[in-house]
DNA sequence: CTTATAATTGACACATGTGTACATTTTAAC
DNA sequence: GTTAAAATGTACACATGTGTCAATTATAAG
């Protein structure tokens, strides 16, 4: 854990991992090159032997957000699923796992793209793939292109207004929010064992 | 229009005026005296006239904000309706009346709650207090309370869904979802007459 | 042990922001 | 016109951030 006082401490991984940890928790404007080397102890002029400058260590965490979040979700929409309630559940696991969607990622990005053109561009891109890839989903179990849509929107934003309103819940709480949640999105309510395959995958055993 | 280039051109109001356009487009952190000073043509001294310092103006920002959102949503869910879809279709006027609720303030507030714990509390104030307002209406058409409460996050959820994608839809095509997202609220449709009262005071004819 | 390369550092030049003190100008009231 | 207040402006002291350069230190390879 300690970390040693000289020699090689430094990496493009090192700058991005924390440049992460600080848009997540304080916004871009908090990542900062003089800031971070202060909690990385490092001189703030070595940054510059790995990153051009400010805007390439932004540019890289970008990148990081658009590998992640919007692929996890669109290959979640394209699991196998017998119905319209298991497959909302399929896309489901993406707001229970950390691993397939990154809230506060979402949130901090979000954010930026009021000080950022770029960033902007990149979330509409985003919000338009995810809600195809969410509106697809419902016309294969055979909803009209026009209603599909408007699910769809409904599913996602409902997701979006989740992730802006920071909701912390514990994990008893969403699961016993879970079915009502598919009804609304659905019209219909998920299957006995539908819900207890996916309680099991996310580790509720409460109910 | 001209302004003129001297004499008492300076105000608290023309201070939170702009600091409220610059919050709202490019973030609190875009909200310094400096800048600010620069466009309306004045000394950047002669802002703590009328303000302690930069905290004071924020401060200002805040109240406004809280005068304003908060307080007309639930005056909206009290307005008078026979039914659960005259309800909604009253709330959402929100969405459509800039003057009711302020999509671009509350989006700018948001951020900034990741920046500051006071405006994160406030939000959090907010948000309780709007979600009880909307369960509430539900309850009062008979909904049982656990479903009430779903039903009024899915319905705030998504508002706040839509103001964190700054979504900027033309008129007709919100129009043409209302009823859509009335059933997937409510569970059932809108009347035609109801619908027509809608749209008649939102100034829409198309249809 | 030498050496080339990788990484770190401090000094410099600059930019933008904050707030205070004091002098100056503008306005309205007498 | 004089005068008191309201409002503006200038100068100063300070803080925090950026990026470049040249000097230095650490590491691995021969």
């Amino acid at each position: 854990m300690n970390m040693p006082e000289t020699g090689w401490r430094g990496s493009p991984d090192v700058w991005i991992d924390i440049a992460y940890d600080t848009l997540i928790t304080r916004g871009v404007e908090a990542v900062r090159i003089q800031p971070l080397a202060k909690q990385l102890n490092l001189s703030r002029t070595s940054f510059y032997w790995f990153f051009k400058d400010r805007e390439a260590l932004l540019e890289a965490l970008i990148q990081r957000w658009r590998d992640k979040n919007t692929g996890n979700l669109i290959q979640q929409t394209q699991a196998y699923a017998e119905n319209i309630t298991e497959a909302v559940l399929n896309l489901f696991d993406c707001w229970l796992d950390e691993a397939l969607f990154d809230d506060a990622f979402e949130f901090a990005m979000r954010n930026w793209a009021l000080q950022s053109d770029g960033v902007r561009e990149e979330i509409e891109q985003a919000d338009l793939r995810r809600l195809q890839a969410i509106g697809d989903m419902f016309e294969r179990f055979n909803f009209p292109q026009h209603e599909a849509d408007i699910r769809a929107r409904t599913i996602y934003l409902t997701q979006i207004g989740y992730v802006s309103m920071r909701t912390q819940e514990p994990l008893e709480v969403r699961m016993a929010r879970i079915n009502d949640y598919v009804r609304v999105f659905t019209g219909v309510s998920a299957s006995e064992s539908e819900l207890k395959r996916f309680y099991h995958r996310h580790g509720y055993t409460g109910c």
